[in-house]
DNA sequence: GGCAAATGTTACTGGTCGGTCACAAGTCCG
DNA sequence: CGGACTTGTGACCGACCAGTAACATTTGCC
């Protein structure tokens, strides 16, 4: 009930929350929400139960902060690409697909963590899944701009190509076998999508 | 041990063997295989736990099952698909589409239960996820065969462009809120696609 | 009718799940 | 030092999990 009064100087909560929060988005990704109880994550903590509730309200609680901070860590990522080519529309839109293949290929890659938690929490009405749509919505927004940005002939449907190969890209990587994954060979198609639907 | 001594002139087997795959399909289906306890199914299915495990092994043989059942009929979809249009590839090409978009608008629409069930069961070594593997590889020729056979000047690349717009479609079912799922655009994408990509 | 196979019933196993309790031990700072 | 706050410990809860045993009932076929 009561939120922790501020205690006289600390400004990061504790040192075990954010063990405890780390421990949970590992296995989270690699293994899935259901697949992975709260005495495994204390257990890879190195902590014990008692001190992830006093950190956490639930597990639904640490599913939800597991999506939030790896939609921040995913913003992050976006808006390096996009510094990194500024006012070169089209160079951001391939290194976005280039980045995204790069880390599929590394090694423990399972996908998008916000897609397979929407997968695992079908069914269910969990906060973490309107969070990640909205997100979603942003991205598709956001494919739609670079591709005005970059002088596509129909901005709109450019986008949504892209957000298509994008989530094609992403989400396929668990059902197909990795030698196997057709995202390989995406970066030429956006390459000559762009210079088929853009003028300039 | 021994498998059913084929009992005098039964062709199929039992009817509640039937039943429980039918209700297991649906749950999986809806819910995840996760989400979804044996105690459900056979409640579902209106029978019980010894009947279950009479005619399946496990719960991990009925999800085996669950997954070539669902692309038994996934096969069948395409096959109908191919034959109301054959000799024309393009027309093919687009009513795959369109009639992915119809299957996703329906009410009780999941996503791909194969891709989901290899979301769900990432990090083990199941059965059922090679096999969905299999058949994900075949899904990527059958589009590269079709592109050829449109006239595609590069077929093996119209193809991967293809199915990751067609994975785009299905995967990203469940992390768009359903008015904003960029498939519905997909139609006219495709279109362009082959216009643009396609001899004659 | 009678017999055998297929189904249903009830209760049970051992294990894990998310979550909580009371209490002990450690840490930090004045 | 002492006192306050943060962590750790171990036992525990009720619920559910997949799977099994022994026994009763129904079904279908000769």
């Amino acid at each position: 009930m009561l939120n922790s009064v501020e205690s006289s100087c600390c400004p990061q909560k504790s040192k075990v929350r954010d063990r405890i929060l780390e421990a949970a988005m590992g296995l989270f990704y690699r293994l899935g929400i259901k697949a992975v109880g709260v005495d495994a994550i204390v257990s890879e903590a190195n902590t014990n139960k008692m001190s992830l509730y006093r950190n956490f309200e639930s597990k639904d609680e640490l599913v939800l902060e597991f999506v939030k901070a790896q939609e921040q860590t995913f913003r992050e990522r976006w808006r390096a690409i996009m510094a990194e080519h500024a006012e070169d529309p089209k160079e951001q839109i391939k290194r976005i697909f280039e980045a995204l293949v790069e880390k599929g290929l590394a090694g423990g890659s399972f996908g998008c963590s916000g897609a397979n938690v929407a997968v695992e929490l079908r069914g269910e009405e969990h906060p973490a899944v309107t969070h990640i749509q909205q997100t979603r919505a942003e991205v598709l927004s956001i494919f739609c701009q670079l591709a005005a940005d970059a002088g596509a002939t129909n901005p709109q449907q450019l986008g949504v190509t892209l957000v298509l190969l994008y989530e094609g890209c992403v989400l396929s990587r668990l059902s197909f076998a990795k030698e196997q994954w057709p995202a390989l060979q995406v970066a030429e198609i956006v390459e000559q999508l762009l210079n088929q639907n853009c003028t300039q």
